[in-house]
DNA sequence: TAGTGTCAACGAAAATCTTCGTAGTTCCCG
DNA sequence: CGGGAACTACGAAGATTTTCGTTGACACTA
């Protein structure tokens, strides 16, 4: 049984980028973070949150009458298995085709592609 | 209704490589693909085949007796979506977090490294 | 022309994912 | 204490995805 390595579906990911961003949450105050961007009521954010717990998605602390979850990995674990995934599945694991058509058809500010050329002088230095 | 803009299943996009690198295939030669990496029966590929059909992501030509099935998007297109799709909803927009997770943690040859920098370089000229 | 193999259509089962309603518990306030 | 508010648990309904089995049409061949 493994554990951690499961994709999460699109609702659980929003669930997800709620506590990143916020970090351990009640469900009232998860529910009130999607709800600000989409219709959905408090018993499905609690459900997604139990299901998660289930999965070992998320973990939560029984202490106070209304339960605080949080994420188990960290953002950028979860984000990397995401990204990581999609390279193998869409790119045949080619980063620059991946970036290729992440770009396309979009405008990317001037910093944007400055970033990226800093990241990968950074990544070039750090593989060895 | 919208015809075109809808994101591949994850089974679908199975489908969707093999008809992208082999051209237009009937069904047993996309099966014959598929099985090659995994257990799939040829009812199974034939059934996702249909839904396809049905949803427009590919078409058919019905002349032969084998159907003849061919997408009706572009490679290009369907991943730039899928692409663009994920940098959204998992790195809030951001293309140099997107390419710093789908880095991480694996070797990147050096030739992709160069690529990718040539990419920033026309991608940069061509946006203006 | 009867037998054999190939193929598409159909439908249904199984697995997931998504969304809530309802019920029961606990806690606080008057 | 009694009533209402805030919460969790449970379970079920619906939607979607995934997987095939079965059936009937065709077509080639011996």
């Amino acid at each position: 049984m493994k554990q951690t390595p499961q994709k999460p579906t699109v609702s659980e990911l929003e669930i997800l980028r709620v506590l990143w961003t916020r970090g351990p949450s009640t469900v009232r105050a998860v529910h009130e973070a999607l709800a600000a961007q989409k219709a959905i009521g408090y018993t499905s954010v609690l459900k997604f949150l139990q299901i998660m717990t289930a999965k070992g998605t998320v973990r939560r602390n029984e202490e106070q009458r209304a339960h605080v979850y949080e994420a188990c990995l960290p953002a950028e674990q979860t984000k990397r298995q995401i990204a990581g995934d999609m390279l193998q599945r869409v790119f045949e694991g080619s980063a620059s085709q991946l970036m290729l058509h992440a770009l396309a058809g979009r405008r990317t500010p001037r910093a944007e592609i400055d970033e990226l050329r800093r990241l990968l002088d950074e990544h070039e230095r750090n593989r060895r």
